[in-house]
RNA sequence: GGGCGCUUAGCUCAGUUGGUUAGAGCGACUCGUUUACACCGAGUAGGCCGGGGGUUCGAAUCCCUCAGCGCCCACCA
């Protein structure tokens, strides 16, 4: 019953329909039928969320996904940076996912063997700290656990997590290759970190040395440099009374054994004393403190001199180690005063500071405390408590030895590889902030005392009897006894830091230290592409761990992203879950071709991006428009009963099909070189563009006259769906198997230029046309002439009438005429309305319907508007400097401009005239 | 303190080596059911391209300078 009412009001909105002979309503239940079929088949919008799943089920069957390594094909590689195994997914990764994907696919259609390789790690402090939070919860602690208990239960919630990622790295819809997945700690890859810190050992570029390194209270462990953030704090400074001097100091609980007062050289007001040695009043009673004259000191801070606590300030230590003075623990590993502290021993370092002042006070030795203080208190980045600088026996890489062939250094190749380009940093302008970095670089802490991570590879005698049995055995396999004296062994209690291990990323996935068929073929890597935000955490790492060990390069690019803000340029933090923007939602609600499209369109690299709901339905409304867009042209296959098995060659019969073919040309030729040189958001912009205004407003809307070209239709759509491919995967796979495609459209090879679709003279000719229905468009509108109301139209130009007149179809349609006539000169009328385009008159006969005083207006608007132009061409045109110096081609096209303008300019003039006589 | 970036339409952003009258999406306004799409179509308004100076025939684009915002690094004993 529903279908008879469909049917019927259908049947009204078909035009002719008075036509009743008895093949005319067969042909018309014909089309109902195809209607329904393609209803049913095809539903109106497009819901991502019915396809998605399946059709990444199929790409991961089908092995697509794994490339094979063959001679004649190039590699292609990008190592996916693998996500921290204790999370979800979240917008940071999503756009990480998004770019590598369409670099990914576009690689693989251009015929790469392209591999993209997923991953996850094992994130060491970052997963202990959330596993102890669990277990907190449950009242219990690593300690209270044991550390093989602990560990087993890490790896119970990383396995978890792990699941959750995946399968949400699938939902993006990333094509990377599951059968190479590797995990940091996978046994394969234990076995090459074990092998990395034997050689670096073994060479002499790892040692382990009492130094003064960032220590975590809360942590219980090390952390590097760059694991410390900075926290501004307002606080008391205290000016405290030594001896003669006076020292400012923020921290006064790491000062009771302060016996060296230190002074810059050339500071005149204490050069009686350099070297001198006197008895000053100090927290436990007398010291003897000793002058030292060292350039560290500021004459212009404070009062310029200052004592040193070398064993809980990196400055201090530095001076300590120049003057080769004692360095004695005031604060243990837990945060607290040591013996040292004398009645405070045992206090929380921190917490005792104000009962340290009181007793100073007491004493008269506290001169005045400035209470507005304000400095940067360091803290760790995991876990923002406080960091104790410490020194203590850790286990480091020499960044500065000399080593291989070369002779050269860690940092210095690292510099070098950049320096001379073998590595391209995109954008370029990282390679400052890269380089100086590495210049300032210290030797890297690699030892953690974490317990979740890379064993390090280092054993000690637990009973030494013999003076070898002092040294550390660094060995590949598990020793069983020491080699000296047969006592039993201990191996290192601490971990490697988990950039030791990701530093190695590029190979160990490849099979490293195996020289494997992987390895040979697909390193060093095409392009690492990660958050700008870990440059130096990882990409840095990388570049020193593969120069040694590999005396290669990891990658050759590097493509570094921004970070994803909210709206109003806020980072989207976990703290504040109303400000994130959850991917699997958006996912859910827009599906993950609008999600990727709205992260790449409109971002550019090394710049933040801000993500907005509003903006992934834009790119709905675009992904919408492509599916309906391909419904649109297997309608058009359907009725004119052509297979999609024995499809037409795309021929062009009419101009429109000329001018298409062309424009596609030029779109792939543009989309493939942005998509080169990095530029995705150009490139996807483009082919955007294109496809809304050109394929859909234009040459769809031209195909639906009597001359349509089923052959060029399908050509430019499926052209335009291997464009898009990278961009929006899944919604061009779903399209392709229903243009009758068997194979995958991942598989497809990307389009080609082909010179015998270029029409440059009727490509131009035809946009001349379309300004025309445009302008036309514009006088009805401005005009107040609705669309049902048809229109006679006259248009005329010299040398325009073939092109006119081979267009008349679709002009008379687009442009809602009831009648046009062609002619090379424009007919004597008035009152009319008028305009001009490309040197073609255009002239609506008026029927009294115009409101001549707003036409008036709007031509002298246009008039003035007009004359400023032409003005400045003018006076351009008539400047000798301007047509001495400016290349001839483009003096040329200034003349063209002024001669158009100028035309069009007489033309509106007439036309103004005739309208006021009106 | 050192370095980097941003400032373009009401909002979010493009703008590749300097060369049409500076673009897009969203939003606003006016029209509108025509063989896909209202997640749509047609059209309109809206910009001293942060300020100033310079180089150049020509600057949103290159140089200098100032201002606002943001980020990174170093760090104040």
């Amino acid at each position: 019953m529903i279908w008879i009412i469909i049917y019927r009001q259908w049947l009204e909105r078909i035009p002719h329909t008075q036509a009743n002979t008895d093949s005319v309503i067969i042909v018309l239940h014909k089309k109902f039928l195809l209607g329904i079929i393609g209803l049913v088949t095809l539903s109106k919008a497009y819901n991502a969320g019915s396809h998605e799943d399946r059709i990444y089920k199929e790409w991961e069957a089908s092995g697509l996904f794994t490339p094979k390594r063959s001679k004649n094909k190039k590699p292609f590689t990008i190592m996916m940076p693998p996500p921290n195994a204790t999370g979800t997914l979240h917008l940071g990764h999503a756009v990480m996912l998004a770019l590598q994907d369409v670099m990914t696919r576009y690689h693989r259609m251009k015929g790469d063997a392209t591999l993209w390789l997923p991953g996850t790690d094992h994130a060491s402090i970052a997963t202990q700290n959330k596993v102890e939070r669990i277990l907190a919860e449950k009242g219990e602690s690593r300690h209270s656990l044991g550390r093989p208990a602990f560990l087993k239960e890490v790896h119970k919630f990383v396995k978890e997590s792990q699941k959750t990622i995946k399968n949400q790295v699938r939902k993006m819809g990333s094509s990377c290759d599951w059968t190479r997945e590797r995990y940091t700690l996978d046994p394969e890859l234990s076995t090459a970190v074990r092998e990395a810190f034997v050689r670096m050992y073994e060479d002499g570029l790892i040692y382990r040395g009492n130094r003064i390194v960032n220590w975590c209270p809360r942590c219980s462990s090390t952390l590097a440099d760059d694991e410390v953030v900075y926290k501004e704090e307002r606080g008391n400074f205290y000016y405290l009374k030594y001896g003669p001097f006076t020292i400012g100091t923020s921290r006064p609980e790491t000062k009771f054994l302060d016996k060296i007062i230190v002074v810059h050289p050339d500071d005149k007001r204490y050069k009686k004393y350099h070297g001198k040695t006197i008895t000053v009043p100090w927290i436990h009673g007398d010291v003897e403190a000793t002058i030292l004259a060292d350039k560290a000191a500021d004459p212009e801070f404070g009062t310029g001199a200052m004592t040193i606590t070398p064993a809980h300030d990196f400055i201090d230590f530095e001076i300590a180690q120049r003057h080769k003075l004692e360095v004695v623990q005031i604060i243990d590993e837990a945060g607290n005063l040591t013996e040292h502290a004398g009645e405070f021993a045992g206090m929380n370092a921190r917490d005792a500071r104000g009962k340290i002042i009181t007793k100073l006070a007491r004493k008269g030795l506290v001169e005045k405390i400035d209470e507005e203080y304000v400095h940067n208190l360091s803290i760790c980045y995991r876990c923002d408590t406080p960091i104790e600088p410490l020194v203590s026996r850790q286990w480091f890489i020499d960044v500065d030895k000399k080593f291989g062939a070369e002779k050269k250094s860690l940092k210095k190749r690292a510099i070098e590889v950049v320096r001379t380009k073998k590595i391209q940093i995109v954008p370029e302008r990282f390679d400052k902030t890269y380089f100086h970095w590495m210049e300032n670089l210290h030797d890297w802490c690699i030892s953690r005392q974490i317990w979740f991570g890379h064993e390090i590879p280092v054993w000690y005698c637990t009973s030494p009897k013999k003076a070898a049995c002092e040294k550390p055995i660094v060995s590949r396999t598990t020793p069983k006894s020491c080699p000296h004296c047969d006592g039993k062994l201990k191996q290192d209690p601490d971990t490697l830091d988990t950039w030791f291990s990701s530093g190695t990323w590029t190979f160990t996935t490849l099979g490293w230290p195996k020289r494997s068929a992987d390895l040979d073929y697909f390193h060093p890597t095409s392009v690492l592409e990660t958050g700008y935000d870990i440059l130096f955490f990882w990409v840095a790492r990388m570049i020193l761990m593969t120069s040694y060990l590999l005396d290669e390069i990891p990658f050759k690019t590097v493509y570094l992203h921004g970070l994803v803000r909210t709206r109003e340029g806020k980072k989207m933090s976990k703290s504040h879950p109303e400000t994130c923007i959850d991917p699997l939602d958006m996912i859910t609600t827009y599906g993950a071709d609008s999600l990727r499209l709205s992260m790449i369109v409109g971002s550019t690299p090394g710049n933040d991006l801000r993500l907005y709901e509003e903006k992934i339905a834009g790119f709905r409304n675009f992904v919408n428009k492509v599916w309906n867009a391909s419904r649109f042209a297997l309608m058009q296959v359907e009725e004119a009963g052509v297979s999609l098995k024995k499809r037409p060659p795309a021929k062009a019969k009419t101009l429109a099909d000329q001018w298409i073919l062309t424009r596609t040309q030029e779109l792939i030729d543009e989309a493939t070189r942005d998509i080169e040189s990095y530029s995705f958001s150009e490139a996807g912009t483009k082919i955007y563009d294109f496809t809304w205004n050109e394929y859909c407003a234009w040459y769809l809307e031209i195909s639906k006259g009597p001359e349509q070209n089923i052959g060029v239709l399908l050509y430019v759509l499926e052209t335009l769906l291997k464009l898009l491919h990278p961009f929006i995967p899944y919604v061009t796979e779903v399209i392709w198997k229903e243009l009758g495609h068997t194979n995958f459209l991942m598989a497809a090879s990307w389009p080609k230029v082909e010179a015998k679709h270029r029409f440059k003279k009727e490509a131009r000719q035809v946009q001349e046309v379309i300004e025309v229905i445009s302008a036309v468009r514009s006088l009805r509108q401005e005009n107040n002439i609705p669309p049902s109301q048809k229109i006679t139209l006259h248009l005329s130009g010299k040398g325009k009438s073939p092109l006119l007149e081979a267009m008349r179809e679709p002009i008379v349609r687009m442009a809602r005429l009831s009648e046009l006539t062609i002619s090379t000169k424009a007919p004597e009328l008035a009152p009319v309305l008028k305009s001009y385009s490309n040197g073609i008159e255009i002239t609506v006969p008026l029927k009294g319907m115009v409101d001549l005083e707003a036409e008036i207006t709007r031509i002298e608007k246009e008039l003035s508007e007009l004359k400023d132009y032409l003005n400045r061409l003018g006076q351009k045109l008539s400047s000798k400097e301007f047509t001495g110096r400016a290349p001839a081609h483009i003096v040329e096209a200034e003349r063209g401009r002024q001669a158009e303008a100028q035309e069009k300019y007489s033309k509106l003039e007439e036309q103004l005239a005739s309208l006021k006589k009106a």
